[in-house]
DNA sequence: ATAATTATTGCAATCTTTTGCAATAACAAA
DNA sequence: TTTGTTATTGCAAAAGATTGCAATAATTAT
């Protein structure tokens, strides 16, 4: 139960530190990736027996809320989740292949937003759709 | 049971037209703005007694994935659905507010990321999330 | 250290979404 | 129009996600 900068962030805002919340966040940590919520709580289970699907949902909840991990939606209607971190992704809607983008290539545009809207946006959390190369080409021959 | 364009690119992709589908897409057209499946489903239900839930959210997915609609998760983790058009959103992750951009803001940076990924995108489904100017104020004075 | 406060948990019930399969209906060809 | 082919539907069961509430445990103050 080593103690990360996140679980320090959620004592600061007032959120209580449970073994729960710990163990939940050393599994994002531990999966560099994306998680699904069902692999969350069975590999949850394993540290902390008994610990409930509930709790496993409130708690990814509560970290997405505090901007700690990432909702991604990378295959179709799958939902994941990875912590935080400094890049974007390009997801095929068709097949769910997907590719990383980092940061410096669409900063400027990422200031120019948050000074028209007064937003501060996450910087390590784009997802834009569309058609991966592959795909692209066989609805070509389709249509 | 008018024929809009969405149904004619049903066809020509190699799919059937029926009643259920075209239902769902007038539903979709109706409603400006987003959709929850439960909605649609009420809604669906109206046109179309006796249709099911199951093909609701089929046929929700086929949309998707031919790019007619958009999954958003504008709320937390709410899903909910509309049509494709020309504008993106900034989502607050906190409470779920959010805001449109239109395309030209951030054509540029499309144009350059279909060039060095060979990815066709979707230029109406843009979600950045991040804090809104409300939610920003709290959680500074929260630190 | 101990007690008081209250956020968090687990439970159970509910709601939402997904999936396999047989029946049906849309489309293509005759 | 009629027939044959097969994608699509509805059904039913299962899997996944959410919510209210009482019990528990993390924190604060004594």
């Amino acid at each position: 139960m080593k103690i990360d900068p996140e679980i320090k962030t959620l004592r600061e805002k007032g959120y209580r530190v449970t073994p729960q919340r710990i163990a939940i966040l050393e599994i994002l940590r531990e999966s560099h990736g994306h998680v699904q919520p069902g692999d969350v709580y069975q590999r949850a289970a394993e540290k902390i027996p008994g610990i409930n699907e509930a709790t496993v949902y409130r708690t990814l909840d509560i970290l997405v809320k505090e901007g700690l991990i990432h909702r991604s939606y990378l295959e179709g209607s799958q939902v994941a989740f990875e912590l935080a971190q400094d890049h974007h992704h390009l997801i095929c809607r068709s097949c769910g292949s997907n590719t990383q983008i980092e940061h410096e290539v669409i900063k400027k545009i990422y200031q120019q937003l948050e000074d028209t809207t007064g937003y501060q946006l996450d910087s390590s959390h784009l997802i834009i759709f569309g058609l991966c190369p592959v795909c692209l080409k066989q609805s070509k021959k389709q249509a």
